[in-house]
DNA sequence: CGCATTTAGTTCACAATGCAACTAATTTTA
DNA sequence: TAAAATTAGTTGCATTGTGAACTAAATGCG
């Protein structure tokens, strides 16, 4: 099978890549450690560690995802029994999103997948190199935010 | 409405939140500029305008997708007459894709659409900096690839 | 040669994302 | 205050990604 010769690719491409692969491999990871939770859940979810019960609206900002694609996610959790919505009684378009005990209980469990799936893939990279690419990601998204 | 502290984030949700923003962006731009393609479909192409008449095989070792993932793909852009499916004489079992005219001609053209958001999304970032997260965005994956 | 194995591709079920159109509740404003 | 505009959340539709089960074709081996 013959390698096909790409030029230097765009960093949108690499990004897509590495993304999905360690998407991926961390989805398989969690699956393995015997817990029903996905990575975006996770995602959704490392808010909610920091602070309970927040309008689906908080999570909308924090996480830079449209306002549907919350609202199927905690769907997708409140099945899993991650997550419960309960109506905001001061105002009532508000639905104030609380962890379950199972929620909060992963937090230390799926750290433990996360760290370690980090660790391979860090291997032989150096440190400084890291945070380097961890503040274009952070500036790249800042000048995208601001365009829209 | 009070901003979560959060602490310092995982790559993973970087390279997530700031690969999603992009594509979200890059989707649009490619729309307004009047193509109806998707940054998926373009992602595809990349390779097939550099070397066309490719197995879905060969794509799938190309773009580290799965395997469904590309039928699927590529059934959307057949839709869309960016490229065909040919049967392969020598081996009845492969299909080779080939570019049509107007997938050809796009090359071109979301090229340029690409170029602008990513000098948008490059503004006041250091070109070093940008090749030093590229290399690690590439290790990660190796390291990520060797495993599976 | 003939049967088992591998390989290429499709299909299905599920999760996630985004846009647009919608409902309901609140706030603004005339 | 009553109508208009905004805000929070849901739903329908399209696209994408994955894994598992499936078909058809080619390859390998006894």
């Amino acid at each position: 099978m013959s390698k096909i010769e790409m030029p230097d690719p765009p960093i949108g491409y690499l990004m897509a890549r590495t993304h999905l692969t360690l998407k991926k491999q961390l989805n398989k990871a969690i699956s393995d450690a015997g817990h029903d939770v996905t990575v975006e859940q996770m995602g959704l979810m490392r808010f909610l560690w920091q602070q309970d019960g927040v309008s689906q609206r908080a999570l909308v900002n924090q996480v830079k995802k449209v306002k549907s694609s919350i609202t199927r996610l905690i769907d997708n959790m409140e099945k899993r029994n991650l997550v419960v919505r309960v109506p905001d009684q001061n105002d009532k378009r508000n639905k104030l999103i609380y962890l379950t005990h199972k929620g909060k209980a992963l937090q230390k469990e799926l750290g433990v997948v996360l760290d370690k799936k980090l660790e391979q893939a860090y291997q032989n990279i150096e440190k400084e190199h890291i945070q380097i690419c961890k503040n274009v990601l952070i500036s790249m998204f800042c000048n995208l935010d601001n365009i829209e």
